[in-house]
DNA sequence: GGTCTATATATCGCCATACGATATATCGTC
DNA sequence: GACGATATATCGTATGGCGATATATAGACC
């Protein structure tokens, strides 16, 4: 049961962990990796979490908060908000879908 | 409420939308295509299919079966079969988590 | 016969990005 | 004062997403 599968990609982009990452609340970005850790078990290194954030701040998605310390946090945006309901949605509904027809195969 | 959302990125790989389809039986790239455009609303162009057909069946989560016509259908492997599913268990529950959290944001 | 659309596969090339590796600085504590 | 945890940042490479384009066949319709 713990063969180790060859991997087949990332199952979801590091943006949309990210913002569900901080649907918690705002966070600093080694808070968010090791959020992200924690709750997924797949590590999110920071030459991926840096670029991502940048990237999400620079299309609205989040907005940075007055810097604490050393710590950067972030907070969604209510684009933010919106298009990671939206995404999450539509990945549920895909993913039942799939699960379904799966479910219909003999193994 | 249909004010066009800027993309986020991709929701889902192209590899696990063709794993979906193939889910539904042996199926050949352009009823793939048709297949996941009408499944999920999204395009898949051939330069998007053609690529991770090649690399899925390089990978071995699908095998090609004997053309028939001008047609070149796949099927799943076991291997495929096992990886989607477990690859649609941790969206789902990702997705899960994820709505759980934005559903404590107040909009 | 000629034109048009749908079916079907394939490839090229650009650009975005994922991510390992690495660097740097600070803090607490032993 | 050494060490591990905290924290952010950047560089380089490889991968792959995807629009554009090419090519060929089949069927419909006039």
């Amino acid at each position: 049961m713990d063969t180790p599968l060859p991997e087949l990609g990332r199952f979801a982009e590091p943006a949309l962990l990210i913002l569900v990452s901080l649907s918690d609340g705002p966070k600093h970005g080694y808070a968010i990796m090791a959020d992200v850790e924690q709750g997924t078990g797949r590590p999110l290194g920071p030459g991926t979490l840096y670029g991502a954030l940048a990237r999400l701040e620079e299309r609205g998605f989040i907005e940075a908060l007055p810097p604490e310390d050393r710590r950067r946090p972030y907070r969604l945006t209510a684009l933010g908000v919106r298009t990671a309901s939206e995404q999450l949605r539509e990945l549920s509904a895909f993913a039942e879908l799939g699960l379904r027809r799966l479910g219909g195969i003999v193994r």
